[in-house]
DNA sequence: GACGTAAGCTTACGACGTAATCAAACTTCT
DNA sequence: AGAAGTTTGATTACGTCGTAAGCTTACGTC
């Protein structure tokens, strides 16, 4: 019953690389960004923040665990024969769903990049329900797959910014930034479905 | 000779806002953002951090002045008669020069959004050149105004993010994000210039 | 039980943001 | 000229942060 990777004795782990990313994604939930500190992940987790050192080299790295995290869970399948610029649309509110489900870990997103390997998990997805040929190459798709991306997350952070001297209440109200994120969303799958020049 | 806003008398002042917010930018440029703290800003003008709290509140202020400092750079002159969507270009490829001249500094858009006032003035440049009637509202320029301004931040955190693991080396060329760029951007324009349906 | 090993704990250091208090340098009024 | 008032910068100090170094604890294996 033991998983792969034999224990070759040693004291017994109290934590683990995914349950400090999410532990921090926890604290980050329910502090917000600013307050997030070794010490408060370790203080959830039962342990002291040194502790954490032995599964993450270091704050960075920790957050970079979140992020791979968050937009792994972006993943989704395609059903085959979608039009591919439906399939980056529906990437894209997918997307956003998830990085609204954690507002205040969005700006993480800002500092710390996707890896390479989940990005390309992300684009495989796609690649997999589309039908390449003519004027539809792989370039073309990764380019508006990354155009999606950061137009979703250049969206979500005015959303989950506050406006220097707002409060909530005079805050946009979320189903502006609804029809704001559909129109956008449109225009650039459109824009991308036709034959452009130059 | 002396300038509007009479001084009232005390101690002559050796810093100010503006000054306070060109340091900042500066050291932020030369040590970058995490290196960033107000004992950096206040050698650099030649006095201890504590002189910094007369002219700012707090770190947070100073890092918004540079924000907005430094999008307010992105207005810009539109001749009259320019069709909205290449004024909404326009806009695009100004606000994204102006970002990467200081690439360090670009998540800081990312925690610090942009003031209603600059961005008004922003906006404002594009509808002075634009006319405005029949399908072309002034929602829909606004809407389209803000997609791409999220566009380029997003692009632009892409392109000055580094890999988690990666080099300098093997990055992605700046003619990668050119293309990448110019692409997004016009598929965002056409987008917002064809009829939409929905 | 002794040994090797992996993990958590303790201690410590330098840097950070900033509150509170004090000293200095100007203008204005007498 | 000098006293008063005002604005600014310097000093000191506190709590928190990330994390390096070394120690202790709790396992599997002989």
């Amino acid at each position: 019953m033991s998983a792969a990777g034999r224990s070759r004795g040693g004291r017994p782990a109290i934590v683990s690389k995914e349950k400090i990313t999410m532990a921090a994604l926890a604290v980050i939930d329910a502090d917000g960004l600013e307050n997030l500190s070794m010490r408060r992940v370790g203080e959830r987790l039962g342990v002291e923040a040194m502790a954490l050192y032995r599964h993450v080299p270091n704050k960075s790295a920790m957050l970079a665990a979140v992020v791979d995290h968050l937009t792994a869970g972006a993943a989704m399948e395609i059903p085959g024969g979608t039009a591919w610029t439906d399939a980056l649309a529906g990437f894209g509110r997918r997307y956003r769903e998830v990085l609204l489900l954690h507002p205040a870990a969005v700006p993480l997103l800002a500092t710390h990049p996707v890896s390479p390997e989940v990005a390309e998990h992300l684009l495989g997805r796609i690649l997999a329900a589309v039908e390449l040929g003519g004027a539809v190459t792989l370039e073309r798709v990764q380019l508006g797959f990354q155009s999606v991306a950061v137009f979703v997350l250049g969206h979500a952070l005015a959303q989950v910014g506050t406006p220097p001297g707002g409060d909530a209440a005079q805050s946009a109200s979320p189903a502006y930034y609804d029809e704001w994120f559909e129109t956008g969303l449109a225009a650039l799958c459109h824009g991308f479905a036709a034959t452009l020049p130059t």
